[in-house]
DNA sequence: TCGAAGTGACAGGCCGTCCTGTCAGGAACG
DNA sequence: CGTTCCTGACAGGACGGCCTGTCACTTCGA
């Protein structure tokens, strides 16, 4: 008895068909977060049960317990993950560039119909399909509010001076969210036919409408 | 045996507490359909089981079977009274009114927020709470799309004439529709802190501007 | 080559929901 | 007042997902 190596210990045990034990538990963990996703796209969340998962990542039942507790906590692990992604595309990188900030918008833009619409299936599982339970909804709400606040948090990098107060920033920074979250929910749909660079034009023009309207 | 009488028949039966059978009947069906209103709005729609549902109506589970044959068709049903309601309230007597354009917007946009900020059960179960079934997703999402269509169609009632292309209308109809949800649901949320009134004149500002900006 | 670690298949208990059936008691009508 | 209709309470089976445990088999390291 050298070492306490059960399933989920970290000890990192001997390398098996090339990897560590750890480069395994990844993999495993990143297939069931795959598999989720792919289920929920194409038949929905509430479709995306645990055995099903399971059978679609080729994994057995087990194994999902070695990463997640339960189905909401890979769900949750997944939205967060979704978020991060977004940011990190359609935000820091965009706020980082040295860029005019009618630029920053369409690189913004460009960015998320390039996660979105290019990969329907991390489009339909982020925008489309509903998650169900309470809990994760309210996770995904938050997200989505937690963009929201950064784009009116830093405004002035996306849109010219217009002197707005906090409170206008933030109501049309959630019109501005709102209006593009439909636009290319519908894309994806079906009920709006477009190529995408029309889109990208066409989701630009609506978020410059709003941020440079007269105040109401 | 003079007349089959057993449940669910379309005899009208005797009176029974002043009521005939058949308003006894629509009383239960309606308590039921506010009763699952409540619950989703409340706690969620994964949560409106039948059980739950039938304990907040105060009836038995059999007098659920009277009315609907699965819960999907109770949540059906739901969803075509909150989307015909809304159609009348919101277009219907608005398109018919006899005012200029910009009243009519503003005249809409009053009429959803009184259906939905007023009474937050609706708003919550409409826009809010999602309900996790894919069926009834998709039939939620066509009531939302049927309006947008209507929007579509009906433009120039509510905007000032601009030479829009088909495609161009239903673009924009679908980014208002989306900004409008994104304003509300935030409203209800508490995630957006106006008075009705700012509520009102925020919405009209931004789908006026989305309806009037410049060609993308 | 042997033993141990890792993997996959699967059985079976648990629990909550759906759905049906039964039964007792209250309300209306002759 | 008795019969019939209507209603509410509840039992219990069917079903499916969750979760744990067992067992045979494969892969690796010594």
């Amino acid at each position: 008895m050298r070492r306490v190596s059960a399933t989920g210990s970290t000890a990192d045990g001997r390398r098996y068909k090339g990897r560590t034990g750890e480069e395994r538990r990844a993999e495993r963990r990143a297939r069931l977060e795959a598999a989720a996703m792919e289920v929920a796209a194409t038949r929905g969340w509430s479709q995306a049960t645990m055995t099903e998962i399971c059978r679609v990542a080729g994994l057995t039942e087990r194994y999902f317990y070695e990463s997640f507790g339960s189905r909401e906590e890979l769900y949750a692990a997944l939205i967060d993950d979704l978020d991060r992604e977004l940011r990190a595309a359609a935000f820091d990188a965009v706020v980082a560039a040295d860029l005019q900030p009618a630029a920053r918008v369409e690189a913004a833009i460009r960015a998320i119909v390039a996660l979105y619409v290019t990969d329907p299936v991390r489009g339909r599982a982020s925008l489309v399909e509903a998650i169900g339970d309470r809990a994760l909804e309210d996770r995904r709400r938050r997200a989505v509010h937690g963009l929201f606040g950064l784009l009116a948090e830093r405004w002035a990098d996306f849109f010219p001076p217009a002197r707005l107060a906090d409170d206008e920033r933030r109501a049309r920074a959630v019109a501005i969210g709102g209006a593009v979250m439909a636009l290319i929910s519908a894309r994806l749909e079906g009920a709006l036919t477009l190529d995408d660079d029309a889109l990208v034009r066409t989701v630009v023009a609506t978020a410059t409408a709003i941020a440079v309207a007269p105040a109401a």
